[in-house]
DNA sequence: GCGATCTCTTTAAACGTTTCAACCTGAGCC
DNA sequence: GGCTCAGGTTGAAACGTTTAAAGAGATCGC
């Protein structure tokens, strides 16, 4: 920037000036910078600019997996509305791990983030407390409302298993399990008390996975897709032997080969709606709580068809 | 980290030295630091850290699609290396959209990463070249060798597309066509290239997809996948109509129901190579033009299968 | 008892911006 | 001609760190 001052013959206030585009300057002079600049090929340093102004136009998204399509297709919405308004995305993996998480949200504390997205938040983490209380806004997408000051993308989880289990005893379907991956720490699941709720509505308990049940119900489609593996690699077919349903409704689930029954949910609105609702809190500049709910339904395919003998043993 | 000295009587100078665990320091004198430090619960600001020691400690990535496994796993695990020597990633996804790639390069240069990775780089592409000649060291992984200057993870391309030709060949197809995404803009695009060669050690060369081939060869799973379900849709069969191989081995391919046959390639090592040389160059404070290959080789599963007439018409 | 030598600590100048207050320079006005 | 006033421009102080160089006590040898 001193460089491009001093070969244009004006002040660094000036160049900032011209940048910035703001406080008057002369025409004749701001076009002398402008070539200085692109002579110079002169980029502004956003970090400096950075500490100066306490901002970093830069957003946190914490996610635990980017391998499951649902949480990167949330992820990638988010950074493509960011980078539409100048905003970068630092990306930390958890891995479901805690204390991994922990130590990444200190990391994006440590590089001031403007505020970070949870896209998946873990049930008992206290983290988007500890940054609220911090003065970073946060904003995540769950099931339900927590802390009263954040952000949330709320989805009906209630609702959507409740169609689940409609869809399901309506096919005759009695003994219902719920799977998740086995190193579930009792985390993100508010679905399987979800399903717990629904099925209780229709006199109806989960039972275990060795309870040979006649459907499952997943925690998501990674896990409702390998389920569908191994049942068949273990001579049980599905739909015929027993049905599966998905959460999420990734693409592949449309596929004609794995034809999931699954519930749906619009990542790309999702994704969108967190960074919108995180920039105007931004712009806000301040923890603006809203909650904005979007629907969750199930699509049935081919995963789920009628029990094979209603009510009686496998 | 003022109020820091203040409140532990001495000067900024010494917390820094505490905090950086240089310079010698008194062992009273730390504890009473580290006292100050948890009990205002202060976090260094980084920004400062970066624009004094000019080194943000972050890692551009520059991704076309996060939705594709093969570079969302790349990317991750580039993410996790990093993490572990503190380093933090920027996601950019340029969407296959070349001026998009070229904002979000600016993007990063402005926020001043110190290396940019592309885990899949477009192959005109003049961004790469700019990068280096602004100092900033770059690592992509690729099919070949292009700038001298920068960091390459090698993949074989030729020696993988022999491998699928050989199989194709043994099957007694003859027929065969190459299938990539449609708004392809011959970017990324090797691939053919490599095909073509193949086959043209056997006398072959590569057919349209509308000349109703026997086999089809495509550039990455996800197309594969995706030609799967419409050849089923529209009444043929894979593999008994028509064998089909993809690139990369997503974890989706091995599935039961899709069993794609296709080139595996480790990107969880491709991430960590890529990632460790970035790291390495940075260290070195230089572009260090290293070439690592990695193997990449044929699986075969049940998406191939004998052709149908073998030469015949189909 | 006095300089030399340690060990620990502080002073102050960066890093590259932004921004506020102050400063010019003409022009317009009476 | 002196006044105000507006448009342009600039000086300099931040922002929160790091780090080289200088300082301040102790300790020690003689």
């Amino acid at each position: 920037m001193h460089d491009v001052a001093r070969r244009s013959g004006v002040s660094v206030a000036t160049v900032s000036n011209v940048m910035r585009g703001r406080g008057p300057v002369a025409e004749r002079t701001r076009t002398r910078v402008l070539e200085a600049i692109d002579e110079l090929g002169y980029r502004p340093n956003q970090v400096a600019r950075s500490l100066k102004v306490r901002s970093t136009r830069t957003l946190g998204v914490v996610i635990p997996d980017a391998l499951n399509p649902f949480h990167a297709a949330i992820a990638l919405q988010v950074e493509r509305r960011a980078h539409h308004d100048g905003y970068a995305v630092l990306v930390a993996e958890t891995e479901n791990d805690p204390a991994l998480e922990a130590d990444q949200v200190r990391a994006l504390v440590g590089r001031r983030v403007d505020g970070v997205i949870f896209p998946a938040v873990t049930e008992g983490s206290a983290i988007p407390g500890e940054l609220l209380d911090r003065g970073v806004p946060v904003v995540v997408v769950s099931f339900e409302g927590r802390d009263a000051r954040l952000g949330t993308i709320d989805i009906d989880e209630g609702a959507a298993m409740t169609e689940v289990v409609e869809h399901l005893t309506g096919l005759g379907h009695r003994r219902i399990a719920f799977a998740s991956s086995g190193q579930l720490e009792e985390s993100i699941e508010s679905r399987p008390e979800a399903l717990r709720r629904a099925l209780a509505r229709h006199g109806l308990e989960p039972v275990a996975m060795d309870a040979r049940p006649t459907a499952v119900c997943c925690t998501n489609d990674i896990i409702a897709i390998a389920l569908i593996d191994r049942l068949e690699r273990s001579g049980r077919r599905v739909p015929d032997d027993v049905s599966v349903v998905g959460f999420d409704d990734i693409p592949i689930a449309a596929h004609g080969r794995i034809s999931l029954t699954t519930v749906h949910q619009d990542a790309e609105q999702m994704g969108r709606l967190a960074a919108e609702l995180m920039l105007k809190a931004i712009a806000a500049g301040g923890h603006l709580a809203t909650r904005v709910a979007v629907p969750a339904h199930l699509i049935v395919r081919g995963s789920t068809g009628p029990a094979r003998a209603p009510g009686g043993a496998g």
